[in-house]
DNA sequence: TAGATTGTTAATCGATTAACAATC
DNA sequence: TAGATTGTTAATCGATTAACAATC
């Protein structure tokens, strides 16, 4: 029996998200079962923690078998929204921009970036792969118009809030934060912050909390 | 009366992230002082898990005044390892590992990008900024000689474990993961995830799990 | 069948919030 | 002084883990 009960408290997403890409290298492997235990080996966690992340799907195990990882993947690509393909504008033409609108992974995992934008004049009218870098001027009609699902604010922090402000009146439906800033939205509009420097700030901190041994001392050196 | 103890929970760590660059921010606009509550306010927190959050600092508010951002900004540098500078390589340079290469924000905050590897014979020897791509056979000499810190894994996920590997053989301190594979590290390597299109994910989920309304169908156009 | 593995309930653990005396 | 705001304790809430009957 399965909980089809809608709401998945963010932690258990979070993981999802591991056993999708999980699964997807299972799979070219070949390999078909895995088993709850398997699974939390792999990724660090208790087969507790899987089977309970896992009862929140509408999909069953098998007692001796495990679970079925192509229907296993199904349901986790629906659940995580990599079923489809989402449009998504960049916003911000500097290295990070330029980087996310050229990736291969973005277009490969079902993110289509179908615009990217800049309030630098210098840089409009430039190619980033096949794109133009278009002026800010146009991203409401742009939004609106082709559907856009998803903005990545990669600008300076400080005009970040400003950004998530316009796509947000353009009706965007999602906002992918990647600025340290706190950017704040309306309940309808999620946000997820994917702050690459506050992930290294986490490590320096973890670094630092090392026990000191005599070949690695407490603080970096430079 | 501050608590010393020296341990922090990872949950509040990444607060702490959040607070240090809040309050840089309002340091560049000449403010002086921030309560619990306002600084909860700006961040979407409660003042009760702000001050909880900052009882772990060596470093007391004052009633009525709150918290001095000075003093407050140098002690989380301090513990997240803002204070000095960093010695990071990159290992891929593909899109993603030139812009990490080039973004002045990972420079300005700390962390130095000092090389760049790469793989494919095709990518050693070209120029990134003003670094030159290194073939991966002279990573290891040049972590351990440079005494480098960070190692950032910007590679296809299949190669993300073999050069966690490598890194960590080379005596590096702490690992940036940004593929979505899991990376498997002995303890005393700390590793981050900053998965990018883990956040999309998430994101894409959080957009379907909106209750959906008339203007906003529940799948993405496509 | 016997043994392995699920799904689920109950117990534990940790994180967040509420409340309030201390204090500036 | 009176009022605002801290630091901390206790209460609540949520997430993880343990345990085990059901079952393939």
């Amino acid at each position: 029996m399965t909980r089809k009960d809608n709401r998945i408290p963010p932690s258990v997403v979070r993981r999802l998200t591991r056993y999708l890409a999980h699964i997807q290298t299972l799979r070219a492997g070949r390999q078909e079962w895995v088993s709850s235990q398997d699974l939390a080996d792999s990724l660090g966690l208790t087969s507790s923690t899987v089977r309970q992340d896992l009862s929140h799907l509408d999909f069953s195990g098998i007692s001796k078998r495990g679970y079925e990882l192509e229907g296993l993947e199904t349901i986790l690509a629906r659940i995580l929204g990599a079923d489809t393909v989402w449009k998504v504008v960049v916003i911000g033409a500097g290295n990070l921009g330029r980087a996310l609108a050229t990736h291969q992974d973005f277009a490969r995992r079902g993110y289509k970036i179908c615009g990217i934008f800049d309030a630098d004049a210098g840089k409009v009218g430039t190619k980033v792969a096949s794109l133009t870098v278009r002026p800010m001027n146009r991203l409401p009609a742009f939004v609106s118009r082709r559907l856009v699902d998803i903005g990545v604010i990669a600008v300076p922090a400080a005009a970040a809030q400003r950004v998530a402000d316009l796509l947000i009146l353009s009706g965007i439906r999602g906002i992918l934060n990647l600025t340290l800033t706190h950017v704040v939205t309306p309940g309808r509009v999620p946000i997820v912050d994917a702050r690459i420097v506050a992930s290294l700030q986490e490590l320096s901190h973890a670094i630092r909390a090392q026990p000191p041994t005599p070949e690695n001392p407490s603080s970096p050196s430079s």
